[in-house]
DNA sequence: AATGATGATGGAATCGTTTCCATGAGCACT
DNA sequence: AGTGCTCATGGAAACGATTCCATCATCATT
């Protein structure tokens, strides 16, 4: 014995009230031609009503869901949560809403993801992505509308051509990643690390280019994207190699395990060993000693993302955001 | 010209090429009854024509869309993140999309979005409800499926009823500040502070309950959601209370707000003012001096909610999940 | 052998919207 | 007045699933 409930109110019943038919209720409501007698009719009548149009009827006549999906690596990681926020607070203009899901940087799950959204007849999406390109490369095809956030996929061979259609908004890591180096350079550093995470590849090829000679491939780390793995990469890495005199931590989670893996092994910051991380959280300049910092407009990569995908209009290839080096105080003259 | 593409593969085609009716095709992959032979027809063809099932048909027939949403104030805080990160992983394992919204703890933007849940015919949600008990009863009315996280809403006579059925998964608040609170006396601490945000009118209440005779009331001041408005509070009580040597600070953000208003105003901790903060974030380890902190399970709570939400079986009222006073050196006896 | 119970099955209705198409009214122009 | 055009309008057909209900076969019981 269920409660028999207040029917929900739907098209029809403002169409009768108002003496019109449905198709003119439809038509009125979303903006067609109507005469302004029965445009009033209608709109009063619909208030009356008080009558809210099924997204679930309209989803299914138009054949797509309606909000956007967003998928990140990591939603605790600082950077990725002002990302979603930015994606949140322009889908929030545009009342549509948003479902996130979180991928750990592993491409299974990212598939798997996709496929969820494609059953849903969602059809835009913004992607954090994470290597597989030839996934990727289909979705496109299957008529899913992707915008690429924070890096996009490295396309190999043949599905090139589509990926590259994919707008992306992205930070300028290149030159973010040249100011830290040169400033770490002017204060006499040469050998400098890098802590990577899986699908940061784009950021290690831009640390490899902006090295040139300088670059010591045994010095840059790759952590998978745990909190443990990335302290077990910075433990080792400066375990292995006493001669490190700077490194660069290639985001938030991967700083906080180089200053923590420092703080265990006594290696001092500055004075034993220089330290820049990508991202400027908060707790950056709660650290001590403060940590000098890549700065990303996270919530702009995202809020700008959701445009592209939103908007439909005009569709620049790629966006580029810029970078900003914070010094503060971990960082040091190479003694 | 639009493309004419390849049509989708509906219920319809796996009927006929398995040579039965929809209504079979539907009952098979649903789990009805059917005959063994029927079923593996049904099946083979299926595969074959890599059929999946249209969220959106489904959804209009049921009168309901499928997924959770979650309401929270604020993504950008590590507590949250956690939280959603929890929700996020449970309703994977059951296949849901989950749409996230945020409400910066302000009623109205709260009740926008839970309108526009509405609207998609969402019909269950997970909350961190911020203050109007008038709309979440009448939500509970119109049929919408809640389960609060973190707080409950107040229930301010009348609809106290459909409130105090809503489930909701909680932190022992109350155990935490009990802990922290001896732990702070038997330091010799009298004065003790406490930090709030809008919102957190259940930590304020235990705060004042337990604290009892200790409790000044000059000493609790409200903050807004924002960062600045956090460093505002705590430098504002700082500076008008001298005679204050402790202080709590009510989430990871004012904790923040504390540390940096402390040592904008050359207040030393913990030498000159014990500092305990609620929810142990990775950089509480990573501060000078690293943070006392109470931990909350996060995840859990959020995992719990979804699994009370999603599993909709045998529903406890009230789930009270424990809290842990975790000592590093924030606090001090009182000099 | 007649009757009833059980279970598999498919046709058709339904959910609420948008959109195609036919109709008819009104108007301007020749 | 006749012709043609532009509009507003409403009926009906989608969209793709679930589910009610009637039908029919099979089998057991009397």
């Amino acid at each position: 014995m269920s409660t028999p409930g207040p029917r929900r109110i739907t098209i029809k019943d403002v169409a009768e009230l108002a003496g019109v038919g449905v198709a003119t209720v439809s038509r009125v409501l979303s903006g067609g031609s109507a005469s302004a007698e029965t445009r009033e009719r209608v709109l009063d009548a619909a208030t009356k009503l008080d009558y809210r149009p099924s997204a679930l009827g309209r989803n299914l006549r138009q054949q797509r869901s309606g909000g956007v999906a967003l998928l990140v690596p990591d939603i605790t990681d600082g950077f990725y949560a002002r990302l979603c926020d930015g994606v949140l607070s322009c889908a929030r203009s545009y009342r549509e809403p948003v479902t996130i899901g979180v991928t750990g940087d592993d491409a299974e799950q990212e598939a798997d993801l996709v496929g969820g959204l494609l059953e849903q007849s969602m059809d835009r999406i913004i992607a954090v992505p994470t290597g597989d390109g030839e996934m990727w490369a289909s979705a496109v095809r299957a008529g899913l509308n992707v915008v690429f956030a924070d890096r996009r996929v490295w396309s190999p061979g043949q599905h090139a051509r589509a990926l590259d259609e994919v707008p992306a908004v992205l930070t300028d890591d290149r030159a973010g990643l040249r100011t830290a180096i040169e400033y770490l350079t002017g204060l006499g550093h040469r050998k400098i690390g890098f802590l990577a995470r899986q699908g940061m590849s784009h950021r290690v090829a831009a640390f490899r280019e902006v090295m040139g000679d300088l670059l010591d491939e045994d010095l840059v780390v790759f952590a998978r994207a745990s909190r443990d793995s990335a302290y077990a990469a910075a433990a080792g890495l400066f375990q292995r190699r006493a001669d490190l005199t700077a490194v660069i931590a290639g985001g938030n989670m991967l700083g906080e395990a180089a200053v923590l893996a420092a703080r265990e092994l006594y290696v001092r910051i500055p004075r034993d060993l220089s330290l820049i991380m990508f991202d400027d959280v908060p707790w950056a300049e709660l650290c001590s000693p403060p940590l000098t910092v890549i700065a990303q407009p996270a919530s702009d990569v995202g809020y700008r993302a959701a445009e592209l995908v939103l908007r439909h209009g005009r569709r620049p290839r790629t966006v580029s955001l810029p970078t900003e080096l914070i010094v503060r105080s971990s960082c040091a003259p190479r003694r």
